[in-house]
DNA sequence: AATATATATCTGATATATCAGTTGCGCAAG
DNA sequence: CTTGCGCAACTGATATATCAGATATATATT
């Protein structure tokens, strides 16, 4: 599947991920396939495509014969999602080598800027956007398209499925101390040091988890 | 698909696997899924599902409406591969804790030895055994699933699509001194020294890399 | 009232017919 | 001889009918 849309499975991906990300998919939720064929003007076959792959990627459970259900995240998913991001992400650190310049890391900055910007603004969409485009500066220059591309599909389920509008705010001024730190290790050139403040910081578990709880959890939306 | 192995799709996916596996399907190698389908006495339907998943698995490419191809294994394929299963396997070492014991460290032992005596008697399969269980005593510490998981389908990758028979001697007699450090910094609780042998040397594609050309590319089985 | 069994209903899985995008080939025109 | 166009052939994609496993419900038995 090259997802170019040139194919309706493709297309009913993207809308399917469309409606996880707005809620009108929910965890927990069961998908009923021949209501949804109905609905979307299809028949069931690019549904399952499309299923198929998204329960490869773990946003959905496909129970064969029975059901096909919105996996919900609990702490242990989260967990286990932090500690993949962190391993992956703190590698394209200690990996970036000549390929990071100063421009990358006055461009981290700005973000750094921005983020800060929009936490006094109480602007949470710009605070997500420019939080993204931080990460991105680094990410984008690994030429490893499948650590690059499993890193964002990871996040897209903590981030994205549901998109969450509240925030932590104190989480977030954290944040953008660790942020200021990454930028810090990477302008100095210090990788090791940039993919420790990434995996053994940022993207932990143990160290974000009072944050984790109260963010995820706090409000009763999903949990156990 | 819970890969219970009750649906037509999750037993044919395993046959693939097999197949790419044993050779019968190669590299580069176009399937033709009416012929596979009356060979195997079925419809395409479940050859698709299966597909889809190997696919997203990597180990082939659907084009639509063109065909679908075993994918080859190039050397940037390879070099990602190795970043990626550094990264989370050495992610495994950093955080093993507690769970890992001293006779945790006696079996990664042992295993050092089989690999040892299977060299010495140019045994390649059983160094291929020995060498899986040695890295799994700490894998399978982890609760992490997910992580575990993509570990083992990238090895398998590297590994088992297709299994190869040979093997360079000069490099398992190098990973034999490797293994022997990893086992002395995870008995010593040395996590972070354990997770840099792990990450940095033994996963590493820029030390492998001569060893790499040798085995992967020499004899001209495949590669660009 | 509890349990076992038979039957109905539900939903995904699969078979098959047909569609549709892509590529190859033959032929006409320049 | 080269290029462009029309058509045929190929293969995956999709629609639809049917199958089949899982669950719920009704009924019989203890």
């Amino acid at each position: 599947m090259d997802l170019d849309l040139n194919t309706l499975s493709s297309r009913v991906y993207e809308d399917l991920k469309r409606r996880l990300n707005e809620g009108s998919l929910r965890a927990g939720q069961f998908i009923d396939l021949s209501a949804l064929g109905r609905e979307l003007g299809m028949s069931r076959t690019p549904l399952r495509d499309a299923l198929i792959r998204l329960e490869l990627e773990g946003f959905v459970v496909i129970y064969p014969r029975r059901g096909v259900m919105v996996r919900p995240l609990d702490l242990s998913d989260i967990r286990d999602i932090y500690q993949i991001v962190g391993a992956l992400e703190g590698a394209v650190a200690l990996k970036i080598g000549n390929r990071f310049q100063d421009e990358d890391a006055d461009r981290m900055r700005s973000f750094i800027d921005a983020m800060r910007a929009a936490l006094d603004a109480d602007d949470f969409d710009a605070y997500y956007v420019a939080n993204l485009a931080f990460h991105d500066v680094y990410l984008d220059l690994s030429d490893n398209g499948d650590l690059v591309r499993t890193v964002r599909t990871l996040k897209g389920r903590l981030y994205d499925f549901p998109r969450r509008t509240g925030y932590v705010k104190e989480w977030e001024r954290a944040s953008l101390v660790e942020h200021g730190e990454i930028e810090a290790r990477l302008r100095a050139r210090d990788y090791a040091g940039a993919a420790s403040a990434i995996r053994d910081v940022h993207w932990s578990y143990e160290v974000q988890e009072r944050f984790i709880r109260s963010y995820y959890f706090a409000t009763g939306s999903q949990g156990r």
